[in-house]
Formats: C-alpha cells, structure tokens, sequence
DNA sequence: CAAGAAATACGAATTTATTCGTATGACACA
DNA sequence: TGTGTCATACGAATAAATTCGTATTTCTTG
C-alpha cells in the first residue's frame, strides 16, 4: 500500500475509464462503474474488481468499507487530473508549446462553432481582450 | 515484422523520447539519437538501438541499411502524431470537449503573453472574427 | 594481416498492465 | 437452517515495455 500523499501515478488506459465513471457520478461500487462501463469494455467482473483495488493501493481512489459493497471515489478531482495529464501531453509531444497544442487540438477533431467561441471566450478571458 | 501500411501504434513515452530527435533531426543514426538523449535517460546504448529496431519492426520508423550506421527516419510527420496524440487525449479524458482541453491547457504551465495571442490567432483564423 | 573500436542482432530478465478463475465470506429468505 | 446470490480477496497467466549482456560482424589503421 503505497499511501504516502505525494504524488499519484498516472492512471493507465484501463484506470482513466473507471475514473471516467467515478468522476461522473461522485462515488460509485465496483458493480455500478462495471455497468456503467457495460459492453465499452468486453471485460468480466473480476477484472474491473481489480482494477479498482489496485487503484486504490496506489492512491488512486478511496473506499469506504462499511458497507459490504465497498463505495469508491477518486482521489483527485477530474479538473486537477485532466490538468496533469495535458501538461504532460505538452511537455511530452509539443515540446512546452500550448498554442502548437491548441494548433494540433483544433485540427484533430472537427470542433463547432460554439465550441470555437467557447475557447476564444477562454483566450479572452486570460488576455485582456483590447489588445490586438 | 508488422509492415501492413495501416494504423501505426501509439508509440510508447520512452518511444516518444526516441521520436522527437527523429523529428528534430529529420533522420540519425542510432549513436545519434542516444547523445542527444544524453543524459536524460539514464540507460545503456544497446537498450536505444533495440528500442529504435522495435520501433522499426512497429513500422514507426524506417531505417536506411546501406550503410554500416543504420539511418532512422520518423515514418509520420510529427504534426500527425501530436494531432493523433491530442486527439485521443481529448476522447479519452475530456469526452470529446476541446474547449475544455484548452481551458485545463492554459492552467497547466504558465502561458506567456504571445503564446495567448498566438492561440487567439489560430482561434480567429477558424472563426471568421468579427462575431462577439 | 591483426587488434581494437564500433555497430547490429538477439536472447533474456524485470516490471507493469490487464485479465480471469477460484476461494471464501455476507446476506436474504423460503 | 440450508441454499443460492453477490461481494471481496487473491493467485496466477499473459502480454507489453524496458533494460541489459553477450555474440557476431564490420571497419580502421598500425
């Protein structure tokens, strides 16, 4: 059981969709997130079981014991994690670059107009809007 | 050796390492690659060039035989995979939503002044710019 | 040509992630 | 109380990522 409060290790492929479900609904048993993941994940029960219980050995989630169906719910709220993970992404794939990030972002996915204006609203709100 | 032309794999962080002096440089041997790596990595030589020849077996890379130095070349464009790279985090971890890859963008790391305009310019270039 | 330097090939150990089966304990209720 | 259901615990198999050591080949140059 690795408890120290420092830093949390990135959650893996598996662990970021339990997280997913986590984050959307509070806290949740091991059976709910296996429903909710349902046919997404062609997994068993066991598995998604232990996946849980790793996660929380390693500080990814907590549980509360007092009930026979353990309740579980992440550690780190999903803004800070979603925060660690892009900054990585940055470090990592765009050598520090936010705006090659935003660049590549734009371009990856077809994004709509209310999403275009939502992120200029961001911008703005960051920029002090005046200056050109 | 998976030569089929189709998807390349989501290459690995230390793989990622071993890409971007591939992009840097736009081809390098593997003692390249291992200098320039330096000492950010800690590991031996012969554990870059089985990383580069798996790498090559992937099909993430391709390498020119004819001389003694084998001579690696990225087989994608580093733009594609940054575009792959944010696009699976924005499915995988921001359901989907851009804007709010940007938002926990720009709270990630310190973003200076001319990267905002930068990002603002990329915004307007989609947005056609005179709508508030 | 011989010896050393340098490059590739490759087997193998280690670690981590993922998966499942089975054992065992709790609870409900006919 | 006996039985079926559902929960956790946990050992273990598999696959992938990372690392290194050693063997073999190739080049250089004295």
């Amino acid at each position: 059981m690795d408890s120290s409060l420092g830093n949390l290790p990135r959650p893996t492929e598996a662990e970021l969709e339990i997280l997913g479900v986590l984050w959307r609904c509070d806290s949740a048993t091991v059976r709910d997130v296996h429903e909710q993941l349902g046919g997404q994940r062609g997994t068993g029960y066991t598995t998604t079981l232990k996946l849980m219980q790793l996660m929380a050995s390693k500080g990814l989630v907590v549980r509360d014991e007092s009930q026979r169906s353990h309740v579980y719910r992440a550690v780190q709220p999903q803004a800070a994690a979603q925060r660690q993970m892009v900054g990585r992404l940055i470090d990592q794939v765009f050598a520090g670059s936010t705006s090659a990030l935003v660049q590549q972002a734009l371009e990856a996915g077809s994004v709509d107009v209310a999403e275009l204006k939502e992120i200029r609203r961001l911008i703005d709100a960051r920029c002090g809007r005046s200056k050109s």
